[in-house]
DNA sequence: ACACTTATATAGCGCCTGCTATAGAATAAT
DNA sequence: ATTATTCTATAGCAGGCGCTATATAAGTGT
């Protein structure tokens, strides 16, 4: 029933997606969207309802981009699929797209208010499922006799996640430069060595 | 000769800094600061020219204010300095100031033409300054031969930093929660340990 | 006392923002 | 074919933005 929209939704939310992750919530406005996705503005908010919806689309969107590179390179594996996945961010051949820009969530945890409470929400829920996956593998290295004794997961997997936001929050910072990066995935890796057992 | 300027500079920086600190450049419009420091927009322009130069102004005293903290805590000490510099931030009773903020650097950074090429210029010095002090403590730590053979101190302090950024940006998203930067604190304290001499 | 300089106070300009009112075009169900 | 529905297109509103023009007050140097 009605005319069908002339436009792909998931085209047009990727185009939103780089928009808003290149430039931030607040200096990308409605026009500049419509510009960048031929999509005039009143079709988004007919789709959307407002910005700060739209916003809310497209970062469930990234939070599940994110996810997913986290699960393919880290099923079953242990501290190597760790270091596998943070690889694939900061590598110069990185497969996770458009790192230059940094991280969606952690520029648009920066100015809470830009995005609303909501964003902010749910950028704490992606964040811990981030957590969750790194203390999965972490439990996944110790049943494999593979960590010493002693080690509280739980206070590693926040160190590597905090990690992994600095790196974020350094590149974006170097213009897009991944070489802080890779230092910082290198040194990470020989920490894991001292998270192994003590047999070295 | 003139007239003599009725506030003091001194204390409106401070308040400016606060405002830029906690809402970001781009939320804090000129009649913001107005009302926050009670000193006309008009007086603000002709003191500072505009918006940009005024916050060039307040990233210099902020960048001062956290390379005399660092001083303070690492001055001539190694290792422990660095903790305890990283611990001033982090800590319940922390003497680093509106760190329930973030960082101003990692949150203006965070959207590079928010802010202008300029301050970000001066984030990328205030940074490498940093790093500089770190790799100097682990030079001293290294003279004193607390360090461990083969050990990058360029690479380790890059990494200190990439996780001093992460603190910021983690507390942020947090909402001021510190206890994350807490826990990253403690496991690096023990990454120390693995980089110190291998007599363990 | 005077001119000169620099402060403050009020008001407002042009521009961009998120958002919407209105009208017309295109498709679905009846 | 008609009706209902949902799309697109043009235009514009109220409000906030950075910034400034103008007028006036308050000091300093001679």
């Amino acid at each position: 029933m009605g005319r069908p929209r002339e436009f792909d939704t998931n085209d047009l939310l990727e185009k939103v997606m780089l928009a808003f992750w290149k430039n931030g919530v607040d200096r990308t406005s409605m026009r500049q969207l419509e510009a960048a996705t031929g999509v005039k503005q009143v079709s988004l908010y007919n789709a959307f309802g407002n910005k700060e919806e739209l916003f809310l689309v497209v970062l469930d969107r990234y939070s599940d981009l994110i996810l997913r590179e986290m699960d393919q390179h880290m099923e079953k594996r242990d501290l190597n699929g760790i270091s596998a996945f943070i690889e694939s961010i900061v590598s110069p051949d990185a497969t996770f797209p458009n790192v230059r820009y940094g991280c969606l969530m952690v520029s648009t945890a920066q100015v809470p208010d830009a995005a609303g409470p909501a964003a902010m929400r749910r950028i704490e829920t992606c964040r811990s499922r981030i957590t969750a996956r790194i203390v999965a593998a972490l439990e996944r290295a110790k049943s494999r006799g593979k960590l010493r004794r002693g080690l509280n997961l739980d206070e590693c997997a926040d160190f590597v996640v905090t990690i992994l936001w600095g790196i974020f929050a350094s590149i974006r910072l170097a213009g897009g430069d991944q070489t802080v990066g890779m230092t910082s995935s290198k040194v990470l890796k020989r920490t894991f060595r001292d998270w192994r057992a003590e047999s070295r």
